[in-house]
DNA sequence: GTGAAGGGCCAC
DNA sequence: AAACGTGGCCCTTCAC
């Protein structure tokens, strides 16, 4: 494919290509970098496409001497001089315009060099990465790379084996740069043909909500979150003292069950295996359960210490392996900060996934939370859906009992348990509200019987008949997951309230493949519409938060944390309820939705 | 040595 | 038999 491009290398050339582009309705968008991370490396090619006529700018001519960070050393950093340079302002506008779109495959990539580099947000985005993400749905194997997309939707083949060149280099070959232009100049063809299938499919309001959640992304893992490393070596080294001591113990106690003993002593167990452990289990005479997970093992604890011990030494080593030293690890030297990576569509149904490290699975205790705190002079703003579930669900099946037990604003799970008890709220027994609370979260998972009553310690008729009681208290809710039970089967898919889809294939010869898929069926739509929730309060959020000191820096599936100015944290308590409310009130009509929301200095309850 | 699979467990 | 949804990370085990 033989395409027009043009390299810009000063800055009369850029402002009349800019100039060109400016009017386009979609610009293609891609960057070259000399690292994957921002932080440590520097932008080379910012290209943009209208598809017929392609600009190639190469910002080491804007950089002064100073480009060329790729050797390692952060003096060589080119950021600050790109930043003050005013030739580059003619880009900064178009990138930023919200006239034209800019189509980039992985969005997040190119918008955080862009902020970070150049100082400026990207406009308006469309990611082809995430519309095919959309499409695929959770199903097949189809890959997203680019190449992928293109031989997919376009059916050519794109060459990529430029994309891990040099670029860092100082004078670039002919060929990267002919690289670099057309991956920016079949981007406006290849988004026709994307959004073709995007609108048959109806994924148009789901796309769109995604891609406009790019841009606080890419700004959220730039910001980071920031962790107080002190704080964090203290409760390392109180739980690596309680590990020594119980692997002690536990490796005495274990001992006992192992048959022969060598010369030098009993031979050692390593605790974390668990086919030695349940050796030396058995060894020691006790009736082993089919695993030695912890919800197994919890009823032998108490007649068997060594049990007991067991799973005291499981948690601080689960402690000290997933939350120890490791995390410190990922501290970003250049801003002393956690910028971890996060997966916009982390889960076919919506949900975000985290790793590098996984800031969503900090553990709830205090001891954690703390270490995560607002840096000197800042705050931190904490805010998260009361319920958020349980409110789609209600919205869902209109069931009127269910939302009249949000509206009445009392504690629901004590509200549910008046009603399928039929007593008062104030006669509620804590174990009635555990009751009903264990129910309630068990129905968006699309609980059964037979696990309900194992859970609750029942029998089988009797979580059946306390199973039946709660259905007949929320009718509408009971046919409601009927319904998905029973559409599944003939739609083979589930949507959420922005659209978003998952296609849902099963054996329909296999009771538990069947099972699992209107399991999922009741769920999806639930957790999912959650996932879209949350992802429009943070586009609101980032538009109300532009200018002021607020900046967002960690999100766990339905709570929201922003850092600002000490200041300022009034003021920003109010922009990030009213963005979660209202975001909460363009998905969920029929109950009302709550936030709770506070100020700390830590990141705790 | 490297990588995949499986068990286990953290979060919502 | 199977058994309530979504992830990621750590460990051991086992194959290459």
């Amino acid at each position: 494919m033989e395409i027009y491009f043009e390299l810009i290398r000063d800055g009369a050339a850029l402002a009349r290509a800019c100039g060109e582009l400016a009017g386009k309705a979609f610009l293609g968008f891609d960057v070259e970098t000399t690292e994957l991370d921002p932080y440590r490396g520097d932008v080379r090619l910012v290209q943009l496409s209208d598809g017929a006529n392609t600009k190639v700018i190469d910002l080491k001519e804007f950089a002064g001497g100073e480009w060329g960070s790729s050797s390692g050393s952060r003096s060589g950093s080119s950021t600050s001089v790109l930043r003050a340079n005013p030739e580059l302002a003619p880009l900064r506008e178009l990138l930023s315009s919200t006239k034209s779109v800019k189509i980039a495959h992985n969005a997040k990539f190119d918008t955080k060099w862009v902020r970070h580099h150049l100082g400026c947000e990207v406009g308006a985005v469309y990611d082809t990465y995430l519309a095919s993400v959309l499409i695929s749905a959770g199903e097949g194997e189809r890959r997203h790379g680019l190449a992928d997309l293109v031989q997919f939707f376009l059916g050519r083949t794109l060459d990529k084996s430029e994309q891990v060149s040099d670029w860092g280099a100082e004078t670039l070959s002919q060929s990267q740069i002919e690289y670099a232009a057309k991956d920016a100049a079949i981007m406006t063809e290849l988004r026709e043909k994307v959004h073709e299938r995007i609108v048959a499919d109806e994924l148009e309001q789901v796309l769109a909500l995604e891609n406009a959640c790019v841009m606080p992304i890419a700004e959220m893992e730039l910001n980071g979150f920031y962790i107080d490393k002190g704080r964090w070596r203290e409760q390392l080294e109180k739980v690596t003292k309680v590990q020594v001591k119980a692997a002690e113990e536990l490796q005495f106690m274990l001992s006992a069950g192992v048959a022969q003993a060598s010369l030098f002593g009993a031979p050692t167990i390593n605790l974390d295996s668990q086919a030695q452990v349940t050796d030396a289990l058995v060894g020691l005479g006790i009736p082993m359960p089919n695993s030695t997970r912890a919800w197994e093992l919890q009823p032998l604890a108490e007649e068997y210490p060594v049990v007991a011990k067991l799973l005291e030494y499981r948690g601080v080593a689960k402690s000290i392996s997933s939350f120890g030293e490791n995390i410190l690890e990922f501290i970003e030297p250049a801003t002393g900060r956690i910028h971890a990576d996060f997966r916009q569509i982390g889960a076919p149904t919506g949900r975000f996934a985290c790793s590098k490290p996984n800031l969503q699975q900090i553990p709830h205790e205090p001891e954690y939370r703390r270490c995560f705190r607002a840096p000197d002079g800042k705050m931190l703003v904490i805010a998260d859906y009361s319920q958020i579930e349980l409110r789609i669900l209600a919205d869902f099946s209109e069931d009127r009992n269910f939302i009249e037990a949000f509206e009445s604003g009392q504690d629901f799970h004590s509200a549910t348990a008046a009603q399928v008890f039929g007593i008062d709220a104030k006669d509620v027994t804590p174990d009635q509200r555990s009751f009903a609370k264990r129910l309630n979260f068990g129905v968006v998972y699309g609980l059964g019987a037979s696990r309900f009553a194992q859970m609750a310690g029942l029998s089988l008729s009797e979580g059946e008949s306390t199973l039946r009681k709660y259905f007949a208290t929320y009718p509408k809710m009971d046919e409601w997951l009927r319904n998905q039970s029973k559409s599944v089967l003939t739609e083979r898919s589930a949507r959420t309230k922005s659209g978003r889809l998952a296609r849902i294939s099963f054996d329909a010869n296999d009771r538990s493949s069947v099972g699992a898929a209107q399991r999922y069926a009741k769920n999806m739509p639930i957790q999912g519409t959650s996932a879209d929730i949350l992802k429009r309060a943070l586009r609101l959020l980032h538009d109300d938060l532009r200018g002021t000191s607020g900046k967002l820096v960690n999100i766990v599936h339905d709570e929201i944390i922003v850092e600002c100015d000490k200041a300022e944290a009034d003021e920003t308590v109010k922009k990030l309820a009213s963005a979660m409310l209202t975001a909460g009130q363009e998905f969920v009509g029929k109950v009302p939705i709550k936030v709770d929301i506070h100020t700390a200095d830590e990141w705790s309850k």
